[in-house]
DNA sequence: TGTACATCAGTGAACGCGCGTTCACTGATGTAC
DNA sequence: TGTACATCAGTGAACGCGCGTTCACTGATGTAC
């Protein structure tokens, strides 16, 4: 927070997304996530194109200037936010890689339940963020907002490659950079059509683990049936 | 087009999406067209947040009470754009379906290669598109749009599972919808990421083909070494 | 083939509204002595 | 512990702008005879 503001260049012109002065007293703090919390609510609500700062101040209680002083426009309020949402869910994948929750060489099928709860965990956190589906949509759609998603997609991907890089080392490293970033945009997504179709929420999670951990067995060299059925040559 | 209006029922207003006169003359088919162009390309340009109706007016070098002759509001065109983009694409993959390029009895490495194929085929669809891209990401973000993505990802879906199931009658039908349902979706997630990432494309195209081929094929109960290296049992 | 008329297609100019944002200010909190 | 002062936090009221949209109209095209 508190940091400098982008300067006009080119055609396009720039949007500071920074927040602005960073609250010292108790009771701004308070507000700062007051702002943030009717924000999420409206978003889910009414949608980014109905979204206001009027709006927003209007759930909040306050005036517009002092949702200015923290906020020098509302895609810095939706990049707040989409950053402590994506944040919230890297540090659940990044706890379970911490441990061996997700490692490939355990039984088919415990990997496959274990990655499914992952998936499922991640998409409670989002679930618990008022308007947290929206803000991942809008992260999507907005441009100036993009950036959020990517970096975040990119350093979950990076952690999971060093992991799996550690752990087996034979694959291929442009191949492993490539998977991990793939599996972690999927994630996202395989989430995003848990939200759309809601009557098949576990299967979901089921089903898309059960594809990235035959993938990733079959990348670093592992048989499927070797595992599941023992005694079975084939 | 020239559907009936949506009335107004519940708190949240309905806006209606559909187009009105259809245009009859010539000259008239030709500014329906330039309106959508200009729309597309404006998105692509500016973003949903800043694209308005007198924008677009003014790219398609028109007054806006042209626009309204045929769209009664910027949802509509939007609509339009994304679910003609929708059907290129569907028919991309129905065409693929109606021939036997992506049949999970073949070599895995030539499926993978097809399905590869047919992926990037999508993305080629959408790109030549103007503001392709952001059409797709828009079906996402507006919830007034998202029906129109919902919607295309069933039918994909369906058309799928009604030939996998057909040809594989022993799949769980249960799990071959949500198998059909997640690998439609995650299809244009990995397209999505190829924008983020232009220096993978290909790359994803690859890996993305090989998850799926994996997968429906230990669905389908075919090994995956059985075809891969022939010869060897394990 | 020519003309009168009906219908279709698009214009010029403006509307009211809500948007993002700011100015000058008051009230609340913290701090030095 | 009390008070004077500095700084922080939030208010009231309004601004100009561009938005979506519409009215009354003109010009272009198609059609009947």
């Amino acid at each position: 927070m508190a940091r400098s503001r982008t300067s006009k260049t080119g055609t396009e012109q720039d949007v500071s997304l920074d927040t602005k002065l960073a609250p010292s007293q108790d009771r701004s703090k308070v507000t700062f996530e007051i702002i943030l919390k009717a924000a999420g609510e409206l978003l889910g609500e009414v949608g980014i194109e109905r979204l206001s700062t009027n709006m927003i101040c209007e759930r909040a209680r306050l005036t517009p200037p002092a949702l200015y002083r923290y906020f020098p426009n509302k895609y810095a309020i939706l990049r707040e936010l989409g950053e402590r949402l994506m944040k919230a869910e890297d540090r659940i994948v990044f706890r379970a890689l911490a441990t061996r929750q997700v490692a490939l060489d355990q039984p088919l099928d415990r990997l496959v339940e274990r990655r499914a709860e992952l998936l499922t965990k991640v998409r409670r956190v989002a679930r618990r963020v008022p308007g947290g589906e929206w803000i991942l949509r809008v992260m999507r759609a907005v441009p100036v907002l993009q950036e959020v998603r990517i970096q975040s997609t990119r350093s979950v991907a990076d952690e999971v490659f060093a992991r799996l890089h550690a752990e087996h080392p034979a694959i291929d490293e442009r191949r492993l950079r490539v998977a991990t970033l793939l599996s972690t945009a999927l994630g996202s997504a395989a989430n995003d059509l848990a939200w759309d179709e809601p009557g098949m929420e576990a299967e979901i999670s089921i089903e898309f683990a059960r594809m990235m951990a035959l993938y990733y067995r079959n990348l670093a060299g592992i048989a499927v049936e070797q595992v599941v059925r023992p005694g079975t040559t084939d």
